[in-house]
DNA sequence: ATAAATGTTAAGAA
DNA sequence: CTTCTTAACATTTA
């Protein structure tokens, strides 16, 4: 389910119920979140992986690690986490997910600079940190969420093979100029993600991620488990510099 | 049937 | 004290 660009889409999704009051709150962990009821649906935003419903002065978060969903009037009944019922018979279903309620202004919570998909995205701050990063591998600067908010595992692999790094590349030794244009690609490839999952087409466009073959030089790609975040890599030993 | 997959956190070990 | 490893969460698809 995860990856930035599809909350921003499962955000979409939910728009029409915004302004509508929860009625009921269900679900095997609706303890926690009887909080919610009678409050109205005052907007919804994203931070990387984190759909936030607002309510107000508080605010739902919702991650959906590996695989998380969730049903918007799901009309086949299955065991949900969490249930808000609207007026009439708008309701929203939460599988598999984190939920968590926040209390406080999500500006003093959250900083958008540093979500690959906001407006106030922020590349020369990344590029910073990640020379900060010494000996840590690039496709583990990729995931750090405190970097790259809304990185997942596709979008590490693409903006690596479009910008010919390797995964394995140290932080530090990668020259200033690489990162820059890496860092370019993150957000560059994120937004081509969104476009194309909105159309149903993201997996056409993968020159990477899950392919066989190297789109450029034509030899086999490397697939392997890589780096502390132990997560697949998909690239190519050709076209990919290491340093 | 079995494994692996767009992820994160917390507890325990080293 | 810090860093690393493991388990847990529990669904869907190949």
């Amino acid at each position: 389910m995860p990856e930035g660009p599809t909350i921003v889409l499962v955000r979409e999704k939910l728009l029409p119920l915004v302004g509508k009051t929860v009625q009921k709150v269900a679900g095997y962990e609706s303890a926690s979140k009887r909080g919610l009821r009678k409050r109205k649906l005052t907007g919804i935003q994203t931070w990387g992986k984190h759909l936030l419903l607002v309510f107000g002065d508080r605010t739902l978060r919702v991650h959906f690690l590996l695989f998380g969903s969730l049903a918007v009037n799901p009309d086949t009944p299955r065991r949900a986490k969490l249930v808000l019922h609207f007026n009439a018979k708008d309701s929203i279903a939460f599988y598999l997910c984190a939920l968590e309620l926040i209390d406080e202004p999500l500006v003093d919570h959250y900083d958008w600079s540093i979500d690959i998909l906001s407006d106030q995205w922020k590349s020369a701050a990344a590029v910073k940190k990640i020379r900060n990063k010494g000996n840590t591998a690039l496709c583990d600067c990729l995931m750090d969420q405190t970097i790259f908010s809304g990185v997942g595992n596709i979008i590490k692999n693409e903006s690596l093979f479009r910008s010919e790094l390797h995964p394995l590349a140290r932080a530090a030794q990668v020259p200033a100029e690489d990162l820059k244009k890496l860092v370019k690609e993150v957000r560059r490839y994120a937004k081509s993600f969104l476009r194309d999952k909105k159309k149903g087409v993201l997996e056409k466009h993968w020159q990477a991620y899950e392919q066989e073959e190297c789109p450029r030089c034509h030899i086999p790609l490397q697939k392997k488990i890589l780096g502390k975040s132990k997560r697949r890599c998909y690239y190519c030993n050709n076209c990919q510099e290491r340093y």
